[in-house]
DNA sequence: ATATTAATCTTGACACTGTCTAAATTAGGT
DNA sequence: ACCTAATTTAGACAGTGTCAAGATTAATAT
């Protein structure tokens, strides 16, 4: 329903944020443009600002709708994957991966950025969401309430730490130099992340333990 | 040695240097500015070509030079730390994470930024190093050469994971939420980031398991 | 010593950026 | 049909990185 004029676009906050998403991983953050975005998206590069106060009002949007799509990538790996506690927190950190592999730059935005606000409501929010869903994770492996129960809380730093790892340091093409990588199918590759991932979280664990030397 | 007049500064590849360090410590890699740099060294805009390519170029020596101090954080923990391999392991993992904390966004600029070019020798070459490091102490702990043994490889990049993680996540303060940290002192959380540390690396860890849940 | 060359630094220009203001255009409510 | 409010354009401004041309100094050769 684009009218022909090029006034009053008619859907233009949303036309911006998908350009945006384009100039973004273009681009990269880093070398984003809001001018660039208007091009894209054939307005004036004035236009914008009517429907963001800025170009980081812009971005804490885009940042904050990304962690929507966080949270599917992960829950569309924990739906294909076994129920059990252990097995769905392995495909949350998978599906983490997923995202970021899939996203780099916007998983840059989000968390290696200074340009969005990140005391903004709307991205605060989203952002606390993320955090929800993974303490709700190791909840169910832990049986017990992360807040208030030290280890628990433990292990969800343990496993955010873990799955973010792997994910920056994959983006950032960091683990070239592990060359067995390389050679292998997706399942097999997602196998070493998930044996990776589960190291991390301390609970219900006894059978899974290497013999100490001798 | 600085001369009273304006022209030839004597020393000004070491003066920009550390005028850019400190720009990117007060404005961050992406407000990062070249003619700030040159405010600060107290000489004209173009002055820095003469010495940097570019921008990018003074970029990627700075993030050079940071791999060494990066080893170098990692190395001032391992001497005052226990000289088991397991104690010597968690030691750099700190020592990471101390990086990171007090040189957030040089730690940003290495790790999280693609203004510096990694293919360049100097840059190339300096990441190489601390890899290689990593490498040597995961040799250590297994008592194999990780190349070739791909048990080995995988604790490099659990263990490499681990502390990029809580490194990544501790300086975009992710872990505001995990409360439990903010009130504890620096040796009480250094025990904590090196139980999840340790959590990483699957040799020689048996007697270290938690028993299965009855 | 003096002249010539090379290195260093300054200055001004260019295209680009984000943001501000004023003007033009259109939509909606009365 | 009109008036108001919302939307978009267009121009200006200070800031950015980089390039080219000049000014100044250091190093070298004669």
């Amino acid at each position: 329903m684009t009218s022909k004029t090029n006034y009053h676009h008619g859907d233009l906050r949303r036309a911006l944020l998908s350009a945006a998403e384009e100039e973004l991983s273009e681009k990269g953050v880093e070398a984003f443009s809001l001018r660039g975005v208007a091009k894209r998206a054939g307005v004036s590069h004035g236009a914008p600002a009517h429907h963001f106060e800025d170009a980081r009002g812009l971005l804490t949007e885009l940042a904050a709708q990304g962690y929507q799509r966080f949270i599917d990538a992960q829950e569309l790996r924990q739906g294909s994957s076994p129920k059990n506690a252990e097995a769905q927190l392995a495909a949350s950190g998978l599906g983490y991966i997923d995202f970021a592999t899939e996203n780099p730059a916007l998983f840059r935005l989000m968390f290696s950025s200074e340009r969005p606000d990140k005391s903004a409501a709307v991205l605060a929010k989203a952002a606390d969401s993320a955090f929800d869903k993974l303490v709700t994770d190791i909840e169910h492996i832990a049986q017990t309430d992360p807040h208030g129960d030290q280890p628990a809380m433990t292990d969800v730093m343990a496993a955010w730490a873990i799955a973010h790892g792997l994910a920056d340091l994959l983006i950032g093409d960091r683990l070239g130099r592990i060359s067995f990588l390389a050679g292998m199918s997706p399942e097999q590759r997602d196998g070493v992340l998930s044996e990776i991932i589960l190291r991390a979280s301390t609970v219900k664990r006894g059978g899974k333990c290497h013999a100490p030397d001798s």
